[in-house]
DNA sequence: GGGAAAGTACACAAATCTGTCTACTTTTGT
DNA sequence: ACAAAAGTAGACAGATTTGTGTACTTTCCC
């Protein structure tokens, strides 16, 4: 259950001159798949973006599905690994770290390339036959938050209780998303903490 | 700010054979959109489907652009049609308008047909050059959610409480809809209502 | 009943998209 | 140093997509 990091890795920081073909095509899926969705955007023009030559691409992704799976790995993982950075500097127990989310939302919707979720959108969008495995990531994608929410419920709750608070902050959580960037109002993530907090009290 | 139902219908229960072509495309594309996306369905099989001449499409709606226009249109009306005549058999004033919507999410999510949010889809479509006139049409749901929502809290609360609750309740719907659709869990909205009415209680 | 409006059938233009092929150059490891 | 591995540059095949053009037929209504 713990995350496969071998080939994963945080390129934020990176320039694009210094990165190696494979990451450089990795930086760069990211940024216009998450300006664009994954759908607007042809292996061209991400191949002239990335600086490297069409057989070069085809040398590490043998087609574009692979790019797209490649790109929901890594925002994945990033995700939770930043989500976990975050929460460890939190002190308060289960509670506290289930609540320190919605600052990490607030946080993450602040960013000024803040598009949305891919894997929202990839829930609309991996539906067709040949999409089979990046509609695989897209649960992965939630699975994790059912690990990451779900093991912190457990301490503080009886199992029946889980089943009920998981979808329900869930919910807040994936609401916040789609109220932040329907609305563009980042203030949401703060609103439904305090949502949050009282659908848990007593915990 | 009515509705212009000029030219808005429920197609729903007829038959595709009864229809006339215009309609006969609206339907079929509802149906095709609804399933596989906007940007998975090309022009070709809608029009097959909708067993219609290429020539005939082009004159009804002058692009693809224009059919997915009055795709969006229609199911903005449709479900606010739908939202009007649920609340409009429910007694207890504002409060219980409000958590009316979460008996109505349930009802649509239990739909054999559901597969998410055409609107919450196109916040991540429409975010290109050429279709900004559809991204006004997400934008126009969101309003209505505005408008069906701000009414009834303004009849509860005070207008500062409104800023607060409105994301709030926006939040638990479309989060109903992305938990809903990821997970498949139907009962989420039953869930939320629960939370809906704590964040309501005093009102 | 007769003419205008609407529809059919389908070829085709133009753009775009994924993926392959060829021929050449640079980088890397030992 | 030198061979193998990796990368460059760009043409091109084949599929798909949106939208137009042409020639013919049906429907509607006055």
């Amino acid at each position: 259950m713990k995350a496969e990091a071998s080939n994963l890795k945080d390129l934020r920081a990176d320039t694009i001159e210094s990165l190696k073909p494979r990451d450089r095509i990795l930086k760069t899926a990211s940024a216009l798949f998450n300006e664009y969705g994954v759908n607007n955007i042809g292996i061209d023009r991400l191949i002239a973006e990335s600086s490297v030559s069409k057989r070069t691409f085809y040398n590490h992704f043998p087609s574009k599905n692979e790019v797209i799976a490649a790109y929901l790995e890594s925002k994945d993982w990033l995700r939770f690994s930043e989500l976990d950075k975050h929460v460890s500097r939190v002190k308060g127990g289960a509670k506290a770290e289930i609540l320190a989310i919605f600052d990490f939302l607030e946080q993450w919707f602040s960013e000024d390339d803040f598009n949305g979720c891919a894997f929202a959108r990839g829930l609309n969008d991996f539906n067709q036959g040949d999409v089979k495995e990046l509609r695989g990531k897209v649960d992965l994608y939630f699975e994790h938050w059912g690990d990451f929410i779900k093991t912190r419920l457990k301490a503080l709750v009886e199992p029946d209780e889980v089943k009920i608070l998981f979808p329900q902050l869930l919910s807040l959580i994936t609401g916040s998303v789609i109220v932040a960037q329907g609305l563009g109002d980042v203030k949401v993530a703060a609103l439904n903490k305090r949502i949050a907090e009282s659908i848990l009290t007593g915990c």
